[in-house]
DNA sequence: AAAATGACCAAATGAACAAAATAGTCATTA
DNA sequence: TAATGACTATTTTGTTCATTTGGTCATTTT
């Protein structure tokens, strides 16, 4: 069997985006680390951008895999979704491609990026949606807007992540799994 | 009595700082403004970093006498809390000044700007600060690290109020308040 | 004498232009 | 028929240089 041009291609853009971020990674880059002529990318994609969302749709299903892995059918609710969270973040955290995007949507800003950015933190935002929409139908938790409550969720993660960092010592899994449990579940009054 | 040439001079920038931000700001055009000559700006102050600074000194004397007014001894802690912090954000959102700043921070990211807005939030934060000590200390509250809540609750309002706007309908205050009684003070768990 | 001033300067900025690089096309090739 | 790389229109980058700017200080005004 011929070898897979498409994946080829999928590998090296994927690699490339990876080392130097999407907007320095050029077509012809991407041709010569796969051994293809750049006109074959052509073949199978529209367009450069078209190559980073093929890319990033398949990172998000495997975001999706990892956060389905760390669902324990026997914890409460509150312990699974935090587990679901600190997955994806050290998802995030762990894999460079997500590391170089997220850098070059905040230093630069190019726009296919954060657009892309957009797409995995709306299907956080989604995958998580779902998990709470059962734990109200199950009764476990109160009515809420699933979506609100999803959004808010991992904006007070990410903050308490990236930003808290900035000016103070970082806290360990320990503690942000105790401020989240006392803020989210348990509530602040007596 | 002579005129006061620091206030002048004082009231000038601000006008300028508001209208058109700090880095597009002239010394020039400050002088002309406030009716004095470049050299009188620097008998009063060093640079024009430290008129920005001392403006926003006063600004931020400014924003805790209107977060002073919002709290009522007759209310509880978490109706309290929830009113300073509207008042805050209502301030950074009805001032001209505060307005560019933040505004010129994201978009341009002039240092002495960053430093500045850094101040004003962590200046919301200690103000937070006390008011959660003391509700930890009257007992209303169960025990926590104070700046950590405050930190937690200026960010969450921030991204409910300016990031949620971003791709949904915005939420009105009413709703605001409910998500913020549910979330902080009630906890999800039922 | 003290306070105020604006001409002046070194450094920063940005407009304008040239050169290089790049995404995407298409006639040719294998 | 699938693959290719030379080619092109457009952007991006590098460079130059006139203008602008924050800040100083010798001079003027009070």
């Amino acid at each position: 069997m011929a070898i897979d041009r498409k994946q080829l291609i999928l590998e090296a853009a994927k690699k490339s985006f990876s080392l130097f971020g999407y907007k320095a990674t050029t077509m012809d880059q991407v041709a010569k680390l796969a051994n293809v002529g750049k006109g074959t990318i052509y073949t199978f994609f529209k367009s450069k951008e078209e190559i980073l969302d093929e890319i990033v749709t398949s990172l998000i299903r495997d975001m999706k895999a990892e956060a389905g892995n760390a669902i324990d059918p026997n914890s409460r609710f509150d312990e699974n979704i935090r587990r679901v969270l600190i997955r994806f973040l050290e998802f995030r955290k762990s894999h460079q491609l997500t590391i170089k995007l997220f850098q070059e949507e905040r230093e630069i800003g190019t726009k296919a990026v954060v657009d892309v950015i957009q797409r995995v933190e709306q299907a956080i935002i989604d995958y998580m949606k779902g998990i709470i929409q059962d734990a109200i139908d199950r009764g476990e938790i109160k009515e809420c807007n699933p979506e609100i409550t999803a959004f808010v969720m991992l904006e007070t993660y990410v903050a308490l992540i990236f930003d808290w960092e900035q000016h103070h010592p970082p806290l360990d899994k320990e503690e942000m799994s105790d401020l989240f449990k006392l803020y989210f579940f348990e509530g602040l009054l007596k």
